[in-house]
DNA sequence: GAACAGGATTACG
DNA sequence: CGTAATCCTGTTC
């Protein structure tokens, strides 16, 4: 199979987005228990370094392999194939690592069509439905930290809004919307449809509405289940000013999202390289509502870190790479 | 040529 | 006030 993973996204309107890393083919994926699909983008990278550990997958899984094998770019249908037993220490182990759903189908065999269970897929598909509510719920929280935006779009201003695009934007490599999205509020664009975002942006307004509309279905299952993750999400989203060193910390948390542009050389040390230093500034810049940022500006603010001790150049200097002097 | 070091000044909460 | 943002000169990789 040409894919080596799988990011796995649920949306409320009851669809579940499939995103295959074919170099930057969007693919359809129909999902059984859900009405509707959506289109996202993948950017390529080496999984190798971003996923160094998977967790174990599910079984009930790899019968994306098979859609996915069965043709490489566009899949609409559901194929008949069932689900072997599931090893339960698959999920569990997910969880307990914290890791994000991503399926690797790299090196596994096809699994035969065989008459199975419903029950135990019935299961094995709340669990990876739940884990991966969690996940997004997780992603979302770090982008309002990172943000300083509230979760729900719908009391965002036009300016956070402006943000959450740019953010977006940056994030997935979106070809750029410019002011197509200009003077809206949040509840103006939640209440888009989607043809309306592929109106504003013919490019990648259907990708847009798609992030959206994760974000809309986190907000509203948050409202229904109002209690643990709410509390830290909130008090996560409520401090104004973030530390150059924090932003850097929460972008390291997220290998997954920002992988490709920071990430640890040595986690135990502190150590950590800034791999896209276009993108981390780019990035820096949206948070900070600074537009003109870039690396030789940000990295002037890492150089201040030297006499206060908290990030400095690792013991053999190398280009990129610092050091928290604290690291936890 | 980009990353690095660091002084000086200004902006912003 | 402190933290950055900006701007700069010079050095190093």
């Amino acid at each position: 199979s040409i894919f080596h993973s799988l990011k796995v996204y649920f949306s409320a309107n009851g669809s579940l987005v499939l995103v295959p890393d074919s170099d930057g083919h969007h693919t359809y994926m129909e999902f059984p228990a859900f009405s509707q699909s959506h289109i996202m983008p993948w950017i390529a990278e080496e999984d190798a370094k971003v996923f160094p550990s998977h967790p174990s997958v599910p079984e009930c899984c790899s019968r994306f392999d098979m859609l996915l094998a069965e043709d490489n770019a566009w899949l609409v249908q559901r194929t008949e194939a069932t689900t072997p037993p599931m090893r339960d220490e698959g999920l569990p182990h997910c969880k307990e690592a914290g890791q994000c759903p991503v399926i690797d189908s790299r090196g596994r065999e096809p699994c035969p069509g065989t008459n199975g269970q419903v029950d135990m897929e019935d299961r094995c598909l709340e669990q990876v439905h739940t884990l991966v509510v969690e996940e997004v719920l997780k992603d979302i929280e770090t982008a309002c930290k990172l943000l300083n935006i509230t979760p729900d779009p719908a009391e965002w201003s036009s300016g956070h809004v402006q943000k959450w695009l740019l953010w977006t934007e940056h994030l997935y490599r979106l070809p750029h919307v410019g002011r197509a999205f200009q003077d809206l509020s949040g509840s103006d664009l939640s209440m888009m449809t989607e043809d309306e975002f592929r109106l504003r942006s013919s490019q990648c307004g259907d990708v847009l509405y798609a992030h959206l509309d994760i974000w809309k279905s986190a907000a509203w299952m948050k409202e229904r289940w109002p209690d643990e993750l709410c509390a830290e999400a909130d008090s996560s989203c409520t401090g104004q000013p973030i530390h150059l060193w924090q932003f850097l910390r929460e972008l390291l948390l997220k290998p997954h999202n920002y992988g490709r542009s920071i990430r640890w050389l040595n986690k135990e040390k502190g150590i950590f390289k800034i791999e896209d230093s276009a993108h981390v500034a780019k990035l820096w810049g949206i948070r900070k509502n600074r537009p003109a940022m870039n690396y030789d500006k940000l990295s002037r603010s890492i150089r201040q870190y030297y006499k206060k001790g908290i990030i400095k150049k690792p013991d053999v200097s190398q280009r990129l790479v610092y050091q928290f002097v604290h690291p936890v």
